[in-house]
DNA sequence: GTATTCTCTATCGTAAAAGTTGACAATGGG
DNA sequence: CCCATTGTCAACTTTTACGATAGAGAATAC
């Protein structure tokens, strides 16, 4: 699962990107229009200025704006920054591998082996989609089904 | 990320498959191979076998075996009976739906969107992938990548 | 009856996540 | 120059989930 701040990373730079180009955006603004706490969407907008893919200017008429075009902000490259990688394990990543506490050796780890492919499958897919495309929201009642027998 | 119960888990099946028809496996030999925590390792079975997927017996040559043959149990089953859904946000699970907290109305959130089709692509995966698949082990050094300037 | 092995509920400790506080710094306008 | 506005930052609190353990009990085999 992601993480509530990055949930709410996401949905802020989606508000920065649909306003880029139209200067400074007021934190109050996103956080309103998002439904994100102010206070804390202070330090998410920070963390991501630290990247350089968020800018910002104090003061009167302040506010943040996309450091980047959206054309080359990927969903990929928001995960990552957000909560360090896109795999479902640590041994599974790419860009931040690390190895697993208590579990075999990485050789011999068939988990590990279907978790690259995961990976591989999510990366291809986020890193594919981009601040800049149109989404469709998918009504809200499509895509629910009886919880399964296992 | 998968919990490490969840890791734990997957391990005890995969060695539980490895050994199925042979009769009922202990708790420590699972535990001492796969290197899971024992006292722990009863609740994840205990859990599994709540759901049918692991059958056991108490006393002398007791022990756990899988109750359904590895190949009707997929990797997908095993992650959803764990922690509830594969999906990356609550409002993506196609089994396990919830809506998320302090998120814009689902039927207007984008981000519900690209995570459906990424629940998708895993579930595309995962639900193909079945214990009793043979699998081969990635080396530890492939797909080691520096981090990405982002 | 005794050793073995699973069963179950309760509980603990820690760490991470979520969110808040408050002092501070820059900017623009009167 | 003062003041309102808006971002910056480090420290802190609160809450929750996770990982793990404890310990009493029940079935089974010999």
């Amino acid at each position: 699962m992601l993480s509530q701040k990055t949930r709410y990373a996401i949905r802020a730079m989606q508000h920065l990107a649909d306003k880029y180009g139209q200067g400074p955006i007021p934190l109050t603004d996103i956080a309103e229009t998002q439904n994100i706490p102010a206070k804390f969407l202070t330090v998410i907008l920070s963390e991501l200025s630290r990247y350089g893919i968020v800018a910002s200017q104090r003061g009167k008429d302040g506010g943040y704006w996309l450091g980047v075009p959206p054309i080359d902000i990927t969903y990929g490259d928001l995960i990552r920054v957000m909560r360090g990688s896109l795999a479902l394990v640590p041994c599974a990543s790419r860009f931040a591998h690390e190895t697993c506490k208590n579990c075999v050796e990485e050789k011999d780890c068939r988990t590990r082996a279907l978790m690259l492919q995961v990976r591989d499958a999510t990366a291809g897919l986020l890193d594919g989609m981009r601040l800049s495309d149109k989404i469709d929201p998918v009504p809200a009642a499509e895509g629910l089904e009886a919880v399964e027998d296992v």
